[in-house]
DNA sequence: CTGCAGCCTGGAGTTCACTCCAGGTCAAGC
DNA sequence: GCTTGACCTGGAGTGAACTCCAGGCTGCAG
């Protein structure tokens, strides 16, 4: 381990690493979907590892196309504690129900996108 | 065929044929997504089966992703005739490789919630 | 002839998810 | 000791894509 015995990022760091911009970042804790972050001395926040890593899962959730207000409730189930293990799988496989939904959409209209494509190489030759 | 030698469609048959809002039919003709569509004595819109199967790409390009911005260059170079059918191409192909980045993005992602699910299966046994 | 459903218009309002801003603090390098 | 850059706050602004509204017309079922 390096000069400090926990991982700690500073914001900038984990922009980079979570691809989330700093401003998402603030609004992410405003609206509670992450917990009240960690300060240093001057205030300036400082990620533990933990944050990190719920950073994405959240990313994850979101690039699938969850909207915020379920990641909400997803992240206040989590913070309530174990007795609501059952009820967060209900909500991931009900959104990973909804990805797999997604996915066929989006294949299916993909047909439809290149079957115009031929059309017009039919065109012009 | 029926009692019209063409086939017309009011503004709730589209409604119902293309899954667009009546008032998403209204907008995408205001910006000029739509030519204009031609009208009943009265002043109400008739589409031609040509206005529904556009809107029928329509669909397929903005149920993919399709930023409207992009689908009025696409109306425009459609409206603009034959020589612009190679750009087209261009556009879906491009279009196209985009859906698929989507996809793999979303099986991707999709790996990381099955496993957060699988895992919580762990916890709860 | 009355009522109602479906349609019309221009324009305002809504939702979502950020994103930006002004004005300020603090640590470190030159 | 001054500047620079990363960070802070509360709150306002943005962009995309609709969606709704008030007020009004028409055609037809009862």
């Amino acid at each position: 381990m390096g000069s400090t015995g926990v991982s700690v990022y500073t914001p900038g760091q984990v922009v980079e690493e979570t691809g989330f911009s700093l401003d998402t970042l603030r609004y992410y804790e405003r609206i509670g979907l992450l917990e009240p972050i960690g300060r240093n001395a001057a205030g300036q926040r400082r990620f533990t590892q933990q944050d990190v890593g719920w950073l994405g899962m959240l990313r994850c959730l979101r690039g699938t196309g969850m909207p915020i207000a379920e990641m909400l409730r997803f992240a206040e189930l989590t913070r309530a504690g174990d007795h609501t293990v059952r009820e967060r799988i209900e909500l991931l496989e009900a959104h990973d129900r909804r990805v797999e939904e997604q996915v066929d959409h989006l294949r299916e209209q993909q047909v439809a996108i290149r079957n115009k494509i031929n059309y017009y190489h039919s065109v012009v030759g």
